[in-house]
DNA sequence: ATCCCGAGGG
DNA sequence: CCCTCTGGAT
């Protein structure tokens, strides 16, 4: 028998107003200072921390700072692939980031589009960039559900025991207080980068270690 | 289900 | 050494 491991919803809410009180600068950690520069950060970001993406795309924003889509078709995908060769999966993200910036400049004039079935069209965009790009740049209350928000989400018990990250999406977007609905995303992902890491979580310092199930959590 | 694949931490 | 990092496409 599979035992559901679950908080209710009164101590979900406490999670929550826990967690923000917590991390109150909780915020997207990307360097950019355009939408497009924002959208070549997500794409990088997968499977790769954001200090790496920042490291390698510092001294092409200093050099500059409008980088553009325009920009990226210049200056070719060999050199970008240069650029960002110390990032995990580099050579297919140079790829589809070449090809997004040509598709951008095609149908959009260069600018990003902000809706999620566009976004979604673009090459090295899925669900979860989509929902980071509308989170962080529209300020919806989506759930962009990655390595950190799928682990914090099963561990503490705000959601069911799946896989399926649509599925914790939706279950996520459901529990979460109408008040944090747009900064719960960052919330969970400071949380769990610089507290409740995969490996070791500091559990004994904990703000809400009497909330947490510990799901999976062996010490 | 499997492939893409580098740096940083423990 | 092994595990992890704001996944996506096939």
């Amino acid at each position: 028998m599979k035992e559901v491991k679950l908080i209710n919803k009164k101590q979900c809410d406490e999670v929550f107003k826990i967690l923000f009180q917590t991390w109150p600068q909780a915020q997207c950690e990307l360097l950019h200072n355009n939408h497009f520069q924002l959208l070549i950060a997500v794409v990088l970001s997968a499977q790769a921390t954001d200090k790496s993406v920042n490291k390698a795309l510092e001294p092409l924003l200093q050099q500059s700072p409008f980088f553009s889509a325009a920009d990226l078709i210049e200056m070719g995908e060999e050199s970008f692939l240069k650029v960002i060769k110390s990032i995990g999966l580099a050579p297919t993200k140079a790829r589809n980031c070449f090809k997004l910036a040509k598709i951008l400049q095609e149908k959009y004039l260069g600018d990003v589009p902000l809706e999620r079935e566009k976004l979604e069209e673009l090459p090295g965009v899925g669900r979860k960039t989509a929902n980071v790009i509308l989170n962080v740049l529209c300020n919806l209350p989506t759930m962009a559900v990655d390595t950190h928000v799928e682990r914090l989400s099963q561990r503490i018990g705000l959601v069911l025991q799946t896989k399926d990250r649509l599925k914790i999406e939706e279950e996520l977007l459901k529990r979460v207080p109408q008040k944090y609905a747009v900064k719960a995303h960052h919330i969970l992902i400071f949380h769990g980068r610089y507290h409740c890491v995969a490996r070791k979580p500091k559990c004994e310092l904990c703000p809400i270690e009497h909330l947490c199930l510990k799901v999976g959590v062996t010490h």
